[in-house]
DNA sequence: ACTAACAGTGAATGATGTTCACTCTCTCTA
DNA sequence: TAGAGAGAGTGAACATCATTCACTGTTAGT
């Protein structure tokens, strides 16, 4: 711990503040309402003076972003933790609640997070920042299928399927402890993944409105479901 | 058919080339580069011209979406024309691997219609037209579950699960011929719809690129297991 | 033939991101 | 400790954007 000089602080107080009114004028009127100007306004600054922070606006929420991967990746680890106990599975039941839930309590910046590629800028430019970025929230859920693995309760999908395919290299690298990954852990945790995307992401963008009326009662369906197809108890789950 | 009078012919001229012209300049530069400005420079218009034909940008950008819906919704009808047979199953797959193709070709527009909502301003304004051009694509495979309803080949949910569930009031209004329609229909085409959602987004957003390097080869083997959930055989989905 | 709707113009207003030359203040070093 | 340089902030400027308004021709229908 270094001791910070007194503008060091004042820095790190300013880009604090900056990403957090950022924040609160795209929750409040969604991603075009946050603006430099708009920022500048509310802290009571020039707007080229924001310029000392950030290279842009693009720079800016892009910041943002990552620290908005970093509170839902602690949510749903806390909520690992308070799911406590020694089976992977209602633990990966708790991750995959408190992740909907954060979304639907943060639906704008769940949309910044997990919808499109803004601009394409934020993915060119640094694509290996925003993918470590996106990484931390989906590691905790491979983790627990390392697990589910390790104790052979991960059905492995049929030699025939898998034969042949090359899913992925470097998985294993997000893995404590494994520099090796079976190529088990790595489907089941991506199927889990796309599912869990899938199902809040849709209800979040609004997608499913015009399909089913109860959101909750569906997702809470397909998260036994899905727990079942993996081989778990169902009474596991609750 | 009424005879079009010259003025409306070439009012529907104007407004297919408005649409045109913003679709390009969405595939070209993103979302932001479609501006009213840009249009009538490409179109050797004046900026407030634009407005004899739509009331503002957004209304102009609902517009294209709900032609984006169409288009995305005539390809998977063709696809699943195409596959023809009388076995669902293949048909299903066919559809899945159309729209899958569409997105990957037309990234841009995919975010248009199926990320988060634009500005919270096209949903608001008219939800019935929202819900409807979103439904249009998603009815096709819809149907395709409910004739494997019809057929006994859906496996229930079992009773425990769908119990006290009031997923869907409204659902069977989209299915012809049947003014009814049972619960494991409805959850059968949910549990599919958003797990296609969920692989296909994730991978036309590059929210995979972190854990799987061949996307494609995923989608196949999610398919194929999923058809086989199904109680599909396996060599039907080719 | 006349009237009213249609299509288009050009100027204006106020918002935006970004740059630049300029100050003022703090920090570190010679 | 004095001075130089980096840090932080200012205000004007430029280019882009959406939207509105008064105005002018043109076309369609009575």
């Amino acid at each position: 711990m270094v001791a910070l000089t007194w503008r060091e602080r004042r820095r790190a107080e300013a880009v604090a503040e900056i990403k957090d009114v950022a924040r609160r004028l795209l929750v409040a009127g969604g991603p075009t309402a946050v603006s430099l100007r708009a920022i500048s306004r509310e802290m009571g600054m020039t707007t080229s003076a924001l310029y000392r922070y950030y290279p842009s606006l693009d720079a800016l929420v892009a910041a943002l972003r990552v620290d908005l991967f970093e509170e839902v990746g602690g949510v749903t680890q806390a909520a690992r933790g308070e799911a406590g106990g020694d089976d992977p599975i209602p633990r990966v039941a708790a991750m995959a609640r408190a992740f909907r839930r954060w979304g639907l309590a943060h639906r704008q910046e769940f949309g910044l997070m997990l919808g499109p590629p803004v601009h394409g800028l934020g993915e060119a430019d640094e694509p290996a920042e925003r993918d470590s970025a996106a990484a931390c929230l989906g590691v905790a859920f491979l983790e627990e299928f390392a697990e589910l693995w390790r104790r052979g309760e991960l059905r492995a999908p049929r030699a025939d399927v898998a034969q042949g395919h090359r899913l992925v290299p470097s998985l294993g690298d997000y893995v404590a402890g494994s520099d090796g990954i079976e190529l088990p852990v790595v489907f089941a945790f991506l199927s889990a993944w796309t599912r869990l995307y899938g199902i809040i992401a849709m209800e979040i963008f609004g997608h499913m409105d015009w399909a089913v009326s109860d959101p909750e009662a569906f997702f809470e369906m397909e998260l036994t479901e899905f727990v079942r197809q993996l081989g778990g108890d169902d009474q596991a789950v609750r």
